[in-house]
DNA sequence: GTGGTCTAGACCACG
DNA sequence: GTGGTCTAGACCACC
């Protein structure tokens, strides 16, 4: 499991912990049927609190992404890679919309804002092919 | 003064605050040497209590944005606006940062990203200008 | 009337310009028997509210270093030097006390003090004469 | 965590619990990665009343001198002892800079001030050792 | 358990 | 009138 959870950072480690599953699925690097670390794994790895994780799996339980199999642990559900990938971009919609309300309100020019955003994605992206084939890279 | 408040929001009321006239000052809708409401009056106008603003007005005060005139109220400093529109955009520069940064870590291609971003750029901005070219540039 | 007031100081104004008068008659620029400004002349002066001129010279007047000429205004007592510069002494006396003993108590060693206080002096008093005579330059 | 709050005194009780956290760092006396008091547990040791204790946590915390350990409480940085005796030195400098400023500015003769700063320092620092010779030094 | 936010209401100093 | 400080008590999220 590689996760990468800053315990300095604003948002609570438990979304954390959700938000890169989450991630992981919709990528690809958990596949349907998969088992996942248990809790007090993942906890010693993380150097996190055991409670912590359990909120964050029960978290992803509620949202269909994981199901316990009783006496093995729990693994990821056979239809979550979909719903993580439109999740996933849903999620990242409406941050791109709530930055660009804020951006427009406080009367950033839209000429400053195409540049930030051309010099971010640069930053995100690279600046190599134009385009596609993202996927394989990241 | 327009502030919009929106007290279920997650981010406290007070940063609301502070952001709305961060950005109002940016803009120039609020003017160096302008007396702005006093902590009584922005409380009531707002329906929060008068703590929550003076907290609000602290903060500002500590970013040099606004200053105390004693006796009399607080007005903006002389050189608040620049600083403002400095830490407006820098703002929503770190806010788009970590918005791809996750886009990119959660496998999500580049062109969806540009989709996305074309989308919410014409909702934010509107489309009146055919700057429609916003994506090739990116 | 030679005063130089900081609106943006942190103490009072009007302890500022009591202060200001006590030094002025403590150094022997105010002389007893000498009539200051009226309290609206002073306050056009300075460029503050009238009240705030009136209640330090009503402090002044109750610590006997002032008292109004009926019709003529407000004069220096006769005895007032001698208070003032007591007065001066003792309140600078205090102020280093109350630093020494945070010194003190912060964990700042004695030497580093001695160096200081040492730099210091130099800056306020000029490292010119080793002693002596410092009152005709002041 | 022994601290001297005086609620009486001008300064303001957080501001006093604030420079009084900033010396024990200084002074070693709250080490790097030590968890400190818990706002309750502080506000009920000083009798002061939890908030007041939380202003002063949240301003050493915008200092860079805590961190707040999520669900577990708050800790002195790693790097906070060298800024904290950093920041101690120069609030004393800035002190004995108004002070001596103070002095000069009222015609306090250079050996009246050598004279008192040589009694307070004894005062403050006892005379153990016989380095009477600071006053020759400045 | 922890800190963070908010409300309500009081008192004070300054102008 | 203004802002600044403090208290008391409540609710919340996180761990």
């Amino acid at each position: 499991m590689l996760l990468r959870i800053d315990a300095h950072a604003a948002t609570p480690i438990f979304e954390q912990i959700v938000a890169q599953i989450v991630f992981a699925v919709a990528r690809g690097d958990l596949t349907p049927g998969e088992l996942i670390p248990s809790v007090r794994e993942l906890a010693q790895e993380l150097l996190v609190n055991p409670n912590t994780v359990a909120r964050a799996y029960g978290e992803l339980e509620r949202q269909s992404v994981l199901v316990t199999r009783r006496g093995r642990g729990m693994e990821v559900t056979l239809d979550a890679r979909r719903a993580c990938q439109r999740a996933r971009e849903e999620q990242i919609r409406q941050r791109f919309r709530a930055d660009l309300r804020d951006a427009a309100g406080s009367g950033l020019p839209a000429a400053r804002v195409r540049k930030l955003l051309a010099d971010e994605l640069r930053r995100a992206y690279g600046n190599h092919a134009p385009q596609a084939d993202s996927t394989k890279k990241t």
